[in-house]
DNA sequence: AACTTGACGAGGG
DNA sequence: CCCCTCGCCAAGT
């Protein structure tokens, strides 16, 4: 499972082409959709390579923040190409979730004793 | 091979 | 809400 293989990439970056203008998906939920061998960290890390006809701005934490931090894309530009589709952050540079994020036909998330599990 | 560093996340204070 | 600690895992040095 490595981050350079291209099926490995292809498959997030397939993924986040089907997320819908003005709304959003986490780097832990891409994970837990694509399953073994996908964590949020290896999913970020993938992303930071997002390829042309990717809406890369559409990922965002689970905090429904931006994250980025000091690389090649600042804060302010993925928020502000977020908020040109719709999405509204407040002061704190929070959208909610419960109304951005968007999860694939057949999939929903649902609590459990196991814990957050998917249908 | 050891150590550091993240486009992360959950939990605790 | 902010800050810190851990678990995570691949890359870069």
């Amino acid at each position: 499972m490595n981050v350079n293989d291209r099926q490995y990439r292809a498959k997030v970056f397939g993924l986040v082409k089907e997320i819908p203008r003005g709304r959003v998906m986490t780097y832990g939920q891409i994970a837990i959709i694509l399953g073994e061998g996908y964590t949020a960290r290896t999913v970020g890390y993938v992303m930071h390579a997002a390829e042309d006809g990717v809406p890369w701005q559409r990922v965002i934490n689970s905090q429904g923040k931006i994250s980025t931090g000091r690389l090649s894309i600042p804060v302010n530009l993925q928020q502000s190409m977020l908020e040109q589709e719709g999405v509204v952050f407040n002061e704190k540079g929070k959208c909610d979730l419960n109304t951005y994020q968007w999860w694939p036909d057949g999939f929903k998330e649902y609590e459990t004793e196991e814990g957050t599990l998917l249908f």
